[in-house]
DNA sequence: CTCGGAACTA
DNA sequence: TAGTTCCGAG
């Protein structure tokens, strides 16, 4: 038992298999990689560089040895580690950053997707950077709010119902690095106190509601009534200060509010202190309204660029916002973007450059819309795997988060029926026609759909995502299934989808 | 170096 | 489940 108090960041308990788990406890891979890329004294060996979340391996040797030794198989090498990371790419968990030796790249869309799903990702309004994974504040303890524990990471069913905020005990992950307790030992370990916030609305401390068959769902407003909206003013940061009280010394990067309106995902290649932890300070901010903000732009992201948006899927509760457009800035001040880089589409997939884009504006809902085959619901197999590419047809090319999302094509999905969630007050004009590119709304609504009705059967565990229900009825059922309430939306977001429909329409 | 299948383990 | 170990292939 190491002293709370200590100096090292830790990890909330979802950052461990939950204990109902069988290898529960163990340290993950990915968790110890963060761990020690965290730690000063490692940057020799691991540490952040280049785009944002990517860390090379400066001495494969060296953490390897660290790895064995913290799981206790003095055997470790870098060729057993790396088979470990590559298990990761599946998970997307991580991904290869091609061309670059013991480079990988961290996927923290996924990482606080599969954290927070219960997080309400409604348009709040604030400028949310689309990349911008949640900004390190400074401080001594990399801590995240108070969540939701579950299995995460898992890659059928980490985004299993969203659970109360289980006061977790943050865990010490200094000195455990080498140590071969397996992080067994050190998981007992509480971190003094957890935010009383948490407790506010759910049985109590340690809630193991994650462990009973049903999980409790609880609405995100719910949750995130809980916790104060900040509201800091904080235009150029991604995410308001941190609750913990983080040096105003070290800001989040400088990203444009505009940028929440720009779809992108694009190569955003800060300096390495934009990582998802400062190298320097370890203090790794993670209250919910910077999650909220971050998962905002993040859905739109994958919307737009039809990220990997499997972990929606399972949250019907995330109404994914669709995509709006840069040329009408809703409510946000046009910056300057002190980005570098241009947003662009995404390249036209194979698919998409067979056919020439024809009349853009005429035929219009072919032409640059990303066109998803409605397949047969039979082959939903991958979903995941579908969502992320039918679309653009990334091909071989993974890079989703980067070359796939260089020159988007303006979406123009067909907007559903409006006025998904009834009356909704909407912002931007609309206009004009409709139909187009259903498709990949269409799949989110399937999806959606189905999680619906999982979730009115009392659903216990999901099918893996992978083999996926084989044939729904699915229908195009518009957008929100009248009957279905769709609690736990959030009225922001009710209206950013809503605005996108209508954007949709009428582009 | 990187990838990923396969068998195996805890 | 999350690796670990081994290994052939590119």
């Amino acid at each position: 038992m190491k002293t709370p108090a200590e100096p090292g960041f830790a990890f909330p308990d979802w950052a461990y298999k939950p204990e109902s788990s069988p290898g529960s406890r163990q340290i993950q891979l990915w968790h110890f990689i963060l761990e020690l890329l965290r730690k000063e004294e490692y940057h020799d060996v691991i540490a952040w560089q280049g785009d944002y979340g990517e860390f090379v391996i400066k001495d494969p040797d060296e953490v390897a040895r660290l790895w064995g030794a913290r799981k206790c198989k003095p055997q470790m090498n870098y060729d057993k580690l790396s088979r470990a990371l590559r298990y990761y790419y599946n998970k997307r968990i991580l991904h290869k950053t091609k061309g670059k030796r013991f480079t990988y790249k961290f996927n923290f869309n996924k990482l606080v997707l599969v954290n927070y799903p219960f997080i309400d990702m409604g348009m709040t309004g604030g400028p949310v950077p689309q990349s911008a994974p949640p900004v390190p504040s400074g401080g001594t303890h990399f801590r995240f709010p108070p969540c939701t524990p579950s299995d995460i990471l898992s890659p059928t069913e980490e985004l299993r119902s969203p659970t109360l905020f289980s006061s977790v005990a943050r865990r010490l992950a200094r000195g455990s690095v080498s140590d071969c307790s397996d992080g067994t030992s050190a998981n007992s370990e509480v971190e003094e106190s957890i935010s009383e916030e948490q407790h506010r609305r759910g049985p109590g401390p340690d809630i193991p509601a994650f462990r009973s068959p049903h999980l409790p769902r609880i609405t995100p407003d719910g949750i995130f009534r809980i916790y104060p909206r900040p509201r800091v003013p904080e235009p150029l940061s991604p995410f308001p200060v941190s609750p913990m009280g983080a040096p105003a010394g070290l800001l989040p990067p400088q990203l444009s509010p505009a940028l929440s309106m720009t779809p992108n995902h694009m190569n955003y290649t800060p300096s390495p202190t934009l990582s998802p932890m400062y190298p320097g300070s370890s203090h790794f901010s993670f209250n919910p309204e910077d999650m909220k903000r971050y998962l905002q732009a993040h859905t739109q992201s994958v919307y737009n660029y039809h990220l990997s948006p499997r972990a929606f899927l399972h949250y019907p509760s995330i109404v994914v916002p669709q995509p709006q457009r840069p040329e009408k800035p809703l409510h946000l001040p046009p910056e300057e973007p002190p980005f570098k880089f241009k947003l662009q589409p995404p390249p036209l997939g194979k698919k998409q450059r067979e056919r020439p884009l024809e009349a853009a504006s005429s035929t219009s809902s072919s032409s640059g819309v990303p066109q998803i085959k409605v397949e047969p619901i039979s082959d939903t197999e991958e979903d995941e795997e579908e969502l992320m590419v039918e679309v653009t047809d990334i091909s071989e090319e993974e890079e989703e988060d980067e070359e796939v999302f260089k020159a988007p094509s303006a979406p123009e999905q067909k907007a559903p029926p409006p006025a998904p969630f009834g009356r909704e007050e909407e912002p931007v004009h609309s206009g004009g026609e409709s139909g187009r590119c259903i498709p990949l709304k269409l799949r989110f609504k399937r999806r959606w759909s189905e999680d619906q009705r999982l979730e009115a059967e009392g659903v216990g565990g999901e099918e893996s995502d992978k083999k996926v229900r084989g044939n729904q009825e699915e229908l195009i059922l518009p957008p929100q299934p009248a009957g279905v309430p769709c609690r736990r939306v959030s009225t922001d977001l009710q209206r950013a989808t809503e605005e996108l429909s209508l954007e949709n329409r009428d582009s």
